[in-house]
DNA sequence: TACACTCTGCGTACGTTGTACCCTATGCGT
DNA sequence: ACGCATAGGGTACAACGTACGCAGAGTGTA
């Protein structure tokens, strides 16, 4: 058993949250599987809470920071699309990210992107609210996705769904039924994702483009 | 004392929840605000949880669902305005309402939203993505912006910043630090929420105009 | 070699949480 | 007057975060 680090902690507490969910990840469950005590932990880490900043930052420091090129929106594209699947395979990390102070790698990572924004030659309040429509648009678009893909406790999205549909009167939420019909359908809609996205990127290049 | 019914904790909870934050809500304090033992709140919840979805949905119920008139990119803006006022004065609103299965009030305004972008004309695919678009900035920004406001644990954001900024080698994170400089300057930067849902509303209404 | 000190991990214990289970009292239909 | 449903209360339990103090191991110094 290689000695107890805060590194070794916060990746195991990330395959946990992970795999269980971050609300089933306790300090007890976690120090049981790193074979120690619940108290040793805190020798590492100051508590649960900046436990999991720590987390979040660790999966900041997996993202790519957005590489400067010529086409600033394709830079753009390119590392929230890799951001995005990130917070997808941490599905916990979105909705913690939203919450938390930012930690180091985050820091660096906004950063990274306004120098983007900055080089682009977009003006100071299109950066400005841009940063913010952006990174907004990543965090929220993102944890709002995941609250539908697992049905919201891990139930089948077409049980749920199903059953709505048969309770419903005739004609009545008749909009939101055909929209619950698309999302079974199952056909493919694109990377909706990407296309929120470049509707902000276009709309700020756009602005960018007529005076303020 | 009126006796104890659902609605009753419900607005006690909400009441509570606002004035000292949802993590602090917990069975026996409500019950004491309640002037009641804590059990005898599982009488009218079925738990917590279940508690929890009702208070969302009492939210929901506040906002007036967007009115049908000829300007359907008004409409929207209009109601997502309330919509937005009504989950700032409720802090905790909008992180729970991303992560909650929706209710009755909720899934009404849901079908009122997808009737206006239906009667608009709009195409199919541009209803589901617009759908998709707007509810998610409506959340996720909101989300965000909470988090922002609040400079993440009832700290002053100037002080946090301040430090932040101090902090910082010479050159070193240039734009974060410009940007954090904007947000204490404190100069009007409109209505940022207005603005991202303008980029999406017009990029929606562009894209129903051209070949799709 | 002996000692002191720091650093890591452990065990116990406390206060708080959600809630299962059972009891009591009140009001109502017969 | 009697039986029953219904609202509220009290007790108890398991799980939680974590304060506190102790034990052993490693390391620098005399």
């Amino acid at each position: 058993m290689p000695a107890l680090t805060r590194d070794r902690i916060l990746a195991e507490a990330i395959a946990f949250a992970d795999a269980e969910g971050v609300e089933a990840l306790s300090m007890r469950k976690l120090s049981e599987r790193l074979g120690v005590g619940a108290m040793s932990l805190y020798r590492h880490v100051a508590n649960k809470d900046e436990m999991l900043d720590g987390m979040v930052d660790a999966v900041c420091a997996e993202l790519q920071p957005p590489r400067i090129v010529d086409d600033w929106r394709e830079a753009i594209r390119t590392t929230s699309a890799e951001a995005h699947a990130a917070l997808l395979a941490h599905p916990w990390a979105a909705g913690e990210w939203s919450r938390r102070r930012p930690g180091p790698a985050r820091v660096a990572y906004m950063d990274a992107l306004l120098r983007v924004l900055t080089e682009a030659g977009l003006r100071p309040d299109l950066i400005y609210r841009g940063y913010h429509a952006i990174t907004m648009h990543l965090v929220g678009f993102t944890i709002q996705e995941l609250s539908y893909r697992n049905g919201l406790a891990g139930q089948d999205l077409a049980v749920v769904a199903g059953q709505f549909l048969d309770g419903l009167d005739d004609g009545h939420l008749r909009h939101l039924a055909d929209h619950v019909r698309a999302h079974l359908d199952g056909e493919d809609h694109g990377d909706e994702f990407g296309f929120v996205l470049d509707l902000i990127l276009d709309g700020l290049h756009r602005a960018n483009s007529t005076a303020g």
